[in-house]
RNA sequence: GGAGGAGUGGCAGAGCGGUCGAAUGCGCUCGCUUGGAAAGCGGGUAUACCGUAAGGUAUCGCAGGUUCGAAUCCUGUCUCCUCCGCCA
């Protein structure tokens, strides 16, 4: 949510920043609910004023005099109560309006309508060249009973997998890998809810849109997609001293997509499932852009570091304006290599928020000058599995089937070097 | 799942239809006092919105309702506590 106030002065900013991300949102209707709302306001806020006088009078007021105020004040309230209804009107309207207010996006943001326009801004690694013919990750997990995709739909429906033996160690050895590594980076390590309130999907920008892409449950509560969704939940209607600030967030959860509209893309395998686990990197801090946009850099930076630890080749890109949120004011993301597809991957998605979260969740700091202000929010993947893992058994595969296991998992797989 | 009880300012805690944005205490803060400190004394101490200002409006978990008027009454809802049941 943005500032009303910020976008009655910045109409032509905010209206081109949707238009970038391709949104259709109509500012003058915004604006002119806005105008009726001010209007109506006012003139209940008088109405309101004379009632509250009144109200102080009648009480020293003999009986004659107060017969004559309540016949003033029944009237009044009738006429107050027909701009009442019209203001919870505006204000329906107004509230619905706002929701759909895009965040404006960065100059930086490249210009474009979705991925394809997305911009290569960094090429890390090489690309293994196969002196055999390369196996998919489904061929090379089965074939190491890593995976069962066969039983996993059997029990769990479309997408479903187990992963079992060095597929379920891998898992274990990533994470805690990856634990040790971003503590290093001075987060704090949370392991969140999955099974959030309709309140923390609103506040993150996930919901009123995007409902299908949910899992709702018969209470009407959800499964939220990524730890992010709890993890910005977590200080909701919070006042945070300001010596808090920068928070930094590790989280862990389990993550659920119903991946409606995607039913036939990358329909076998581990790239795209309804249910995977992630680490996810959360910051928050003090209300300056200069600051947002040096968190974002640092969360894309660590991800990237960690995959260069792992070696995977990888490259960066910075998402077009056609495939931002609607609350991200610019995102990066990391992509892995992977070999059969001949293409890389998502596997991580860096952005941040400005205080288009926290006004939502009225997340707050008081500022040296004893004014409360929004804090901002960033985001970012630390690290997801198993797609993960689909990127490392394939660029590590070898000609007997066995596949490489990067030097900094060996430690937590019990000095393993290969899966076979 | 059943039966009760409770949600008031930074905290504790009064208020239970009108003069209540809300007593009192604690905390915090400013001043006096002091060589300095403690104690004592005096003042200040929620937030948002509208307004140049004076001032106005809203907020006593949240949403509705009754009333000329609601922190106070009614309904719903959320959260917490106690007891019973069920389960691990």
């Amino acid at each position: 949510m943005l500032d009303i106030k910020f976008i009655r002065e910045n109409k032509d900013l905010v209206a081109s920043g949707a238009k970038k991300k391709n949104v259709d949102f109509n500012i003058d209707a915004l604006l002119e609910a806005d105008d009726k709302r001010r209007a109506l306001m006012g003139k209940i806020e008088e109405m309101r004023a004379a009632q509250n006088s009144a109200s102080q009078t009648i009480v020293n007021a003999t009986a004659l005099e107060k017969e004559e105020i309540l016949k003033k004040m029944t009237a009044l309230k009738a006429d107050m109560e027909k701009e009442e209804a019209e203001l919870k009107e505006v204000m329906r309207e107004w509230q619905s309006l706002m929701l759909q207010v895009p965040n404006v996006p960065d100059i930086s943001v490249p210009e474009g309508e979705g991925d394809v326009q997305n911009k290569e801004i960094k090429k890390w690694g090489e690309l293994p060249k196969f002196s055999f013919q390369p196996k998919s990750h489904i061929e090379i997990m089965t074939k190491l009973n890593m995976v069962d995709l066969e039983r996993g739909t059997k029990v769990s429906g479309f997408r479903g997998y187990f992963l079992k033996n060095d597929g379920a160690l891998l898992s274990y050895a990533i994470w805690q890998y990856a634990l040790n590594f971003f503590l290093g980076k001075g987060f704090t390590p949370m392991i969140v809810p999955s099974l959030v309130r309709r309140e923390a999907l609103l506040g993150t920008g996930f919901l009123p849109q995007g409902e299908e892409d949910l899992y709702k449950t018969q209470d009407g509560d959800f499964l939220a997609g990524t730890g992010e969704v709890a993890t910005m939940g977590y200080y909701m209607d919070e006042i945070l001293p300001k010596e808090s600030l920068p928070t930094k967030f590790l989280s862990f959860s389990p993550c659920f997509r119903r991946e409606a509209g995607s039913h036939a893309k990358d329909v076998k395998g581990l790239i795209r499932v309804h249910e995977f686990y992630k680490l996810e990197q959360v910051i928050l801090c003090v209300a300056e852009h200069d600051e947002s946009v040096k968190f974002h850099e640092e969360l894309n930076r660590n991800t990237e570091e960690f995959i260069e630890s792992l070696g995977i080749p990888y490259h960066t890109v910075v998402n077009c304006g056609g495939d931002l949120g609607l609350g991200q004011v610019k995102k990066y993301d990391i992509e892995l290599w992977v070999p059969l597809e001949n293409k890389y991957r998502e596997i991580s998605s860096a952005s941040y928020f400005h205080d288009f979260q926290t006004r939502r969740l009225n997340i707050r700091y008081k500022d040296e000058d004893g004014k409360t202000r929004y804090v901002h929010s960033l985001n970012s993947t630390a690290i997801p599995t198993p797609r993960l893992l689909v990127s490392l058994v394939e660029n590590f595969q070898q000609e007997d089937g066995s596949v490489r296991i990067p030097e900094a998992l060996q430690p937590y797989m019990g000095g393993r070097k290969v899966i076979k």
